[in-house]
DNA sequence: CTCTTTGCACCTAGGTGCAAACAT
DNA sequence: ATGTTTGCACCTAGGTGCAAAGAG
């Protein structure tokens, strides 16, 4: 995923379907980014594969993205698809937007947080979310992704290009008709992409479900 | 103000700072716009007034326009001036866009209500604002208007096209700069405007203040 | 050498008044 | 004759990857 220092989308975004909750209960989401190991990555281009370049830079101040339409029912969750698509994601460690903050060539974790409103009184932006009862978390690990500040291959390059409406004027109908021969579309290109991720639904195919109750 | 089936914001926007609230305490700050008077106007260009052109029509159903913000504590709320920007007029009677729904040509009071969270139960945006003792309820009267699906007049024009950033386009030094040599500049409108309105804060010079305790 | 930053062309998304068409 | 709707050129605001420059 790329990450600058004003902050940059993750693309797809996380979007999640939630089930099992309290109708009448009200819920903050929330959506933080965890360490998957204490390594740094490099990619080596020949082999396509990353590779453990030495240990994890020092720790960031940890960050924790509140999804905007909290605070909310458990109805009102549960009736729409949770997308993070305002998240952003940084590498300037003195940032100040409450943008999540991240080493680049690490490997990432997004974890959602479903909090009870009457367990909330510790959630905050800038402290880690809370633990206990009235808190569930939940990783998917095919949602696993490796930050960098520029892509590393063309396979990453060519599905963002593809997928994301804001990155169209790259695609090949686009301006870059007559220079882009070089680059091979690979449409079956899916879990196993050498960069990182692949979103809970980068196709609006299906959605990753949350089923739980607390 | 310009109302249109799809919507359309008001312009400028209503702009209040607020003071006298209780920290702790949380609130809803919402707006409504009411009637000023049961008639219908029509604008007579050769003396350049509105003049009353019958009954008003048919009540629309009521809306409540509630402030994005919401629900934040006292604190939240007077650390901020807080705008209503985003409001949207329709003269759409059967809108499903929770847009506040006026009829054409008639004059109208937007006002501003803080609601403690403890008495909002009521609260809805189709539903009129509560009253009694949690709610307190705001009238500027230099904010009243006219509602219109077309400007009548070039003043107001004038006005929305110099100050509202959306409408550069239109202005002397963009296309329109040969057509335009016709119309007059009158730097000096002010509320005596014959379209209806100016707003609490027009020119970023000041703003309105709501100064009580709950 | 590897990685990061910067300015930018190219998009999406949506807020303007205008002029012509439309409705009554 | 009067008021409304529609399509549109022109903006604001901001999300893309790219290529060149910068940093170590």
């Amino acid at each position: 995923m790329i990450i600058t220092k004003a902050g940059r989308r993750m693309f797809p975004a996380m979007r999640v379907k939630i089930t099992g909750l309290d109708p009448h209960q009200q819920y903050y989401i929330a959506m933080d980014i965890v360490p998957v190991d204490n390594k740094r990555y490099r990619y080596v281009y020949h082999s396509s594969k990353w590779m453990v370049a030495g240990n994890a830079d020092s720790p960031v101040p940890p960050r924790v993205y509140i999804h905007p339409d909290s605070l909310a029912s458990g109805d009102t969750w549960m009736r729409q698809v949770v997308s993070f698509d305002k998240l952003k994601l940084t590498n300037n460690e003195l940032d100040d937007q409450g943008h999540i903050i991240l080493h680049s060539m690490h490997k990432y974790q997004p974890r959602v947080h479903v909090i009870r409103k009457d367990f909330s009184s510790d959630l905050s932006p800038t402290k880690p979310v809370p633990v206990g009862d009235g808190v569930k978390t939940f990783n998917f690990p095919e949602t696993v992704f490796t930050t960098v500040t520029a892509y590393q291959n063309q396979q990453i390059t060519r599905l963002k290009i593809d997928r994301n409406p804001f990155a169209k004027g790259f695609r090949d109908s686009g301006r870059n008709r007559a220079k882009m021969n070089h680059s091979i579309y690979m449409p079956s290109l899916s879990t196993s992409t050498l960069e990182g991720w692949i979103n809970v639904d980068p196709l609006g195919a299906g959605t990753g479900a949350l089923v739980f109750s607390l």
